[in-house]
DNA sequence: AGCAGACCGGAACGATCCGTTCCACTGGTA
DNA sequence: TACCAGTGGAACGGATCGTTCCGGTCTGCT
């Protein structure tokens, strides 16, 4: 971050060591992701193997591991809640609905949350955030129910136990995890639509706070 | 394992030290899987707590904390195998391939595979007996296709899609994790069944092995 | 040109954790 | 009664990991 932007170079690339770290910002945090979304408990030096920079310029950036974390799995959060956003732009009621929850599937917005949550404390500004993102899924399951393609016995938290589903497939390849969790939610969609003579869904439908559980510290 | 039979009490619940080393058997084996399903890289020493047990009582019957991985992922294959010869037996079709992997969701067979596997080098007859679970549960599969229940564009390896769907779902409370997995059964069995006009399932479907990467060993 | 310091790589350190071993002890068994 | 299978749990040695620290490099400013 520097304090006055420097007239380096005209062109767009501009060279030199603020250009590095700048880079450097943005290869961390993909590092970091890739290597946090495959193991959880992964060292803080495999991200800098892999983002192929020294310890130093974690540390440089962030406090702590722990830091690290929370910044990674808010990004994620932000780009849940800009996602929707964007979804409640479009006009057809189902198609936001299941265009969102792609694009989030594809993001594997849900495993940052899935395997990092409990590794580090909330801030308050992510607690808002959340709630936000809860309000905005709300309204697109909302539209998509009017759209009458939603079956009736489907609530808003079954999209959680959808996301989950999703983000546990994986295999090594990660473009082929993408097409694999494609196909799986469209299966999952398939199976919340409306069919003519189905049986009702069993047992208690999910519940609101019952996916919190994760954000206590890990014990 | 005494020699010999030991004639100590002519009830049922016989009481004394070979008793209880009995009881400490089976004792250890489920708190062993209720540790290690919680959390795969758990201590040996988590288990022995648990089971209310010293950590010698472990050492006694295992060589080692992978032979007790193994055990408990061989334990869990077996009982696969029986679900599905046993559900081979069920005259309806449909309600055998349904039945089954309800049974199978609910052991949570799954998970112990998902969890495990990887952290132990396996046997060869654990080689053999995976191979036989998969021929049963494709029989199983076919069975089932042919009551025309199942879509056509589904493959064997969706039940691996399947039942890590299944398993990915959890919540602290162990009965309720039964009925939500429940529900997403119900709801992945509802867009894997037929329907009038659905849009084909998208993206290569899963291959035979493409989940067979997990059983290398962690790298 | 020269210098101050931003930025970096990576070795080193200290704390923690965990699998395994070991030993003293207990009570059923012969 | 004498023995020993079975046990609890402390202790050990090794591995891992987060964090700190230091020496070096090169930029951007004077």
């Amino acid at each position: 971050m520097p304090t006055t932007p420097g007239k380096t170079a005209p062109g767009k690339t501009l060279a030199g060591r603020r250009a590095q770290a700048a880079r450097n910002d943005e290869v961390i945090l993909d590092a970091a992701r890739a290597v946090f979304l495959d193991d959880p408990k992964a060292p803080i030096a495999a991200v800098a193997e892999r983002a192929g920079v020294g310890i130093s310029a974690l540390y440089r950036r962030y406090a702590g591991k722990e830091d690290l974390l929370r910044q990674l799995c808010h990004d994620g959060l932000r780009r849940y809640v800009a996602e929707a956003e964007s979804a409640l732009a479009e006009p057809d009621d189902w198609s936001a609905f299941a265009g969102f929850l792609a694009r989030v599937v594809d993001a594997d917005v849900h495993s940052l949350t899935v395997h990092l949550a409990g590794t580090f404390t909330p801030t308050e500004e992510m607690g808002r955030d959340a709630m936000r993102a809860n309000e905005l899924a709300t309204a697109l399951f909302e539209r998509a129910r009017a759209s009458g393609r939603l079956r009736p016995d489907v609530v808003v938290p079954d999209l959680g136990l959808l996301l989950e589903s999703c983000a546990a497939v994986r295999v090594p390849d990660a473009e082929r995890t993408g097409q694999l969790r494609r196909r799986q939610l469209a299966v999952l969609l398939a199976g919340l639509s409306t069919v003519p003579d189905a049986d009702p869904l069993p047992g208690p439908p999910p519940a609101a706070g019952e996916f919190d559980w994760r954000w206590r510290p890990r014990e």
